[in-house]
DNA sequence: CTCCAAACCTATAGTCTCTAGAGCAATATA
DNA sequence: TATATTGCTCTAGAGACTATAGGTTTGGAG
């Protein structure tokens, strides 16, 4: 039996973000103790590291709700995970791409040696001006 | 001069997000017509696109509104600006290195053929078990 | 056993960065 | 001039939390 606070120290969420999974249904409510605080078993700490594990992956709440959903009828065919996953696998390849760019465009912003001015700093005038970029953005 | 929806149209800024930005103080609130309607000009055209990269670049507001600061007086030095730009850069990177993680994860998720069920599926495992992470998210 | 600090409870409101809608006014075009 | 488009303000909502207020329970020291 895990209090709240054994739960958020073992997962790492915070103590009030364990409240709001919980009203957003995405754990359900836990026993209580006595004195109506909140009980937790290993199961909980494992779906909440679960759900921890999609939200640092960039996962949406809804995504993770369908995954749990999921995982909770083991004898379905996987073809809905495919699907997720692929769905989310597109939006993570964008994502990574324009990362990419946005990293090289910063490193050739910090480039500069800070022995200048604002007036001719790379960063800025790298934002200021369109003609600068490599990308399209 | 230009209308709300000439702005919008020229950086991409959507014109209630421009409104937004205007109450937030990013952008001075211009001058009207007779008619109430916001009309801007050119510098205002261009501290908007400024804004509009930055975003896009994934820099947050306060960081933003920081490097329009700084861009309003030329004769500083530029450390401050590298800072932002090389913080960002650590930050873009990291996201990065955990975005390609995700990848690798969701690449092997979806490589199943759809012929076996949710208890043997790899995204359901690879998110309930910590023990298969490869990094340390 | 008693006391007290720490942790817990609920409920509500705030954060951030927009985005959408309602209802009405101004402007541009045919 | 009639009408379509764009603009105005104000309010609310989204998503995923985070903070605060004011009260209750718990766990450990004395």
């Amino acid at each position: 039996m895990f209090s709240i606070g054994d739960l958020s120290r073992r997962t790492g969420v915070k103590v009030p973000t364990i409240r709001y999974y919980e009203q957003m249904g995405l754990i359900s409510a836990p026993e209580r103790s006595e004195g109506n605080q909140r009980r937790y078993e290993k199961r909980d700490l494992e779906r909440l590291a679960f759900i921890r594990h999609g939200r640092d992956l960039g996962l949406s709440i809804e995504a993770i709700r369908d995954l749990l959903e999921l995982s909770g009828h083991p004898e379905k065919p996987c073809g809905d995970a495919d699907r997720i996953a692929s769905e989310h696998l597109a939006d993570v390849r964008d994502k990574i791409t324009k990362l990419r760019k946005l990293e090289h465009e910063l490193e050739r912003i910090v480039a500069c040696d800070g022995n200048h001015t604002v007036g001719d700093c790379y960063v800025i005038r790298a934002l200021a001006d369109h003609g600068l970029c490599e990308g399209e953005h």
